[in-house]
Order: C-alpha cells, then sequence, then structure tokens
DNA sequence: GCTATTGTGCACCAATCAGTCCAGAATAAA
DNA sequence: TTTATTCTGGACTGATTGGTGCACAATAGC
C-alpha cells in the first residue's frame, strides 16, 4: 500500500496526557504539543483530528486508568484499604509516584479550567468524576455498609479527594495529605463499625 | 489640572474581578476586559498597568472580601456556627449569593488553573488560602478546641473547603453540598466536645 | 523500473493575542 | 482665549494561536 505509520501512537498520546495533565488545556500549545510528541503538524493532525479532540482521548483515558488504578486495588485489598491506598499512594512511594501526585487529578483540573469557558469538556471531566463516586460506593458497600449509608460517604470521599487534589498541587509538604487522609479513614471505618 | 478620570476605579476592578472569577485568568482576554470595564484600552494601561497586574489586584481584593466574609460571621455567631453559615451561604438565601456559590473560589480555581503555567500566580492564590486556613484556626480554639487539634481540623476544613469549591462549579444539585456540609461539621463539633 | 497510494515536512494562513503609540479631546489655570 | 496638562479612542505592531494545503518522500503492487 503506502508508507507505514512512523510513530508509535499510545506512546506519543500518553506524552501529550503528561503535558495537558501538568499544564491544561490553554496552556498547552500545539508547538509544545508537536515538541514533545516529536511529530510534524500534518501527522498530528491525520491521527488526531485537533488539539481538543486529543485532549478529550486523553481525558478518557486518564479517566479509564484511574479506574483501572482503583479496581485493581479493590481487587488486592479490603475494600476500605483499597480505598485508603488510592489516596496514599500519591505521596508515598517511588519517586515518580509522588511526582505525578503533585500534578493533582486532571478531572478535577479540567472542571476548574473549563467551567465557564468551554462547557462540554468540564461535564465531560465531571461525568468521570461521577463514574469514580460509584466505584467509591461499591468500596463502600463491600465493606459492609447499607447503599444510603454509602451514597452518604461516597459524595463525602469525593469531596475529599477533590480536595486533596487541589491541595496537591500546592506544594505543601506531604505530611499535610497525609495526616488528614489517615485522619478521615478512621473516621469512615468507624462510622462503617 | 486637567481631565478628570472618566470610570469609577473600584466598580471597573470590580467588574473585572467578576470576569476573572467566571472564566479565569487565560480565557479571559483584553478585548473581554475593555467590553465589560466599559474603558478604552490607553485607560486600561494607563490605570491597571497590565492584565497580569490586573489580575493580582483583583485575586487580593477577593481574598480581602472573602476574609472580611469571614470574620463578619465570626464576629456575629458562635465560632463553628459562623464557619458553617460561611460554607452554606454560597447554596442558600438570595439568587445571587447562589449563582456566586457556583463559581467556586477564585483562590482555589486559580491555584488549579496557574499550577505549572504561571507558578508565582498559584502561589499567591495558594498563599491567600492559608491565611483562611489561620481563620479557620482561629474559630476553632475560640470554640474551645486545643491549639493542636485546632490546627489538625483547621487543615481538614481547608481540604474540605477545596473541595467543596471544585463540586459547587459541577453544577450537582445544592444538596450534594449542603448534605456534606451538615454532616462534615456534626463532626467536627463532636470532635470538640 | 513504473505507477498508485499514503504519510510527512514545511510553508503558509487568517485570527487573535497582549501591548504600544500618537493625535486629539477635554479640562484647569492664566 | 490661550496654553499647559491630562486622559482617551483607535490604529497599529509583532508575536503566537490553531489549522490548511501542497509538494515531496517512501512504500507496495505490478
Amino acid at each position: 500500500m503506502a508508507r507505514p505509520i512512523e510513530f508509535d501512537r499510545p506512546k506519543t498520546v500518553n506524552r501529550a496526557l503528561a503535558l495537558f495533565w501538568r499544564k491544561g488545556y490553554q496552556a498547552t500549545s500545539l508547538a509544545d504539543l508537536l515538541a514533545d510528541m516529536d511529530i510534524g503538524r500534518s501527522s498530528f493532525y491525520a491521527a488526531f483530528t485537533d488539539k481538543r479532540s486529543l485532549f478529550i482521548e486523553c481525558l478518557d483515558l486518564f479517566s479509564a486508568r484511574t479506574l483501572e488504578l482503583l479496581q485493581c486495588a479493590r481487587a488486592e485489598l479490603q475494600p476500605i484499604d483499597a480505598l485508603q491506598s488510592f489516596f496514599e499512594r500519591n505521596f508515598t512511594g517511588a519517586r515518580g509516584a509522588a511526582v505525578k501526585g503533585h500534578l493533582g487529578c486532571m478531572l478535577v483540573n479540567t472542571v476548574l479550567e473549563m467551567a465557564g469557558v468551554d462547557d462540554d469538556l468540564a461535564a465531560r471531566a465531571s461525568h468521570h468524576l461521577s463514574e469514580m463516586q460509584r466505584v467509591f460506593q461499591a468500596c463502600l458497600q463491600d465493606a459492609g455498609a447499607e447503599p444510603a449509608r454509602a451514597a452518604e460517604l461516597a459524595s463525602m470521599l469525593m469531596l475529599f479527594n477533590e480536595g486533596i487534589r487541589v491541595s496537591s498541587r500546592r506544594r505543601l509538604p506531604d505530611a499535610q495529605h497525609l495526616q488528614p487522609i489517615a485522619t478521615t479513614f478512621s473516621l469512615i471505618r468507624s462510622a462503617i463499625a
């Protein structure tokens, strides 16, 4: 047929995801993207249609990965431990994880950046957050909470999640994050038992 | 001497503040500002130096007003009630307040928008949030909490604040916000008593 | 080797960005 | 009225934005 595509698509999307995650949608220029993904303009538009379309792809990918991370922990640990580790892993252990932790959550970042600017993007991010909240709720039910109680706690946990993602972009000492996580989960445990 | 300034400076800054609050720094163009403030380019640069300088002025003004609101409630109500009303007022009562509530907190918005883009702006917003946290702590101490305990609760309350400001930009039903506020404060009350 | 097909490098585009500049309008002092 | 001072409207600038188009390069089938 013809010349084969020269770049590794998933890897290239990953680069874009990292950029968008760190700098947000608006502050990431096409020039930034092309340089970092190391492809030409034509290839970019041929493969990804649009800056906006690529952003949506990254947003969905980020959400899928986050949910996967959560489900993974859920399979390996007790439900509440799984939730707690989901928060703590951003501030402990490997340096790579800790660095990523300081970028917060791309979904939360997008909600705040795009609300009032591009409401469709904001709504899409918000929708992914609601999916996360449903997983929170499922974990809490697994831990023995009644559905109504689990829903109530899940919505508080989502609030906590949003808060900690903001807080983690403020470059405060890690202890400032870890201590409230511990406090919150000891509270949740006693609220269920 | 000469021609007097034709516009009411505080009022004009207010207009800019409202715009920045709603759309953030980057998405607010100079054209937007000029149209909304209803002044010409020259007057703008003569009076405010810069888009960035004006933004900083708005940021500081927003912070001052928020702190004032908090201190005001503190003077009129019991310390914990003051804190609780500070959160609830964004989702209850006059429609104007409720609309503003859905814009979240300009400081939180700025931290997330500018982190990794203009770290000085983000740091300035973050600094203002730390001031707020100190007022939280003072209220909790007024309510009888020991300093260490008050500091711990204040940092959790700030996390809660950041969360609720994110959540309020998601256009969820108000009950989704009011219920966690009630739950949180009943928790805090029992943690102090 | 020749041709058809497909992907790419790069020049180019209009639109928009923040910011500058100056001619002239409006006032106050004389 | 004249002059000095100050403020403002709007044209202008250079840089950057996201996006298009085209000529060429690289492959596959023949």
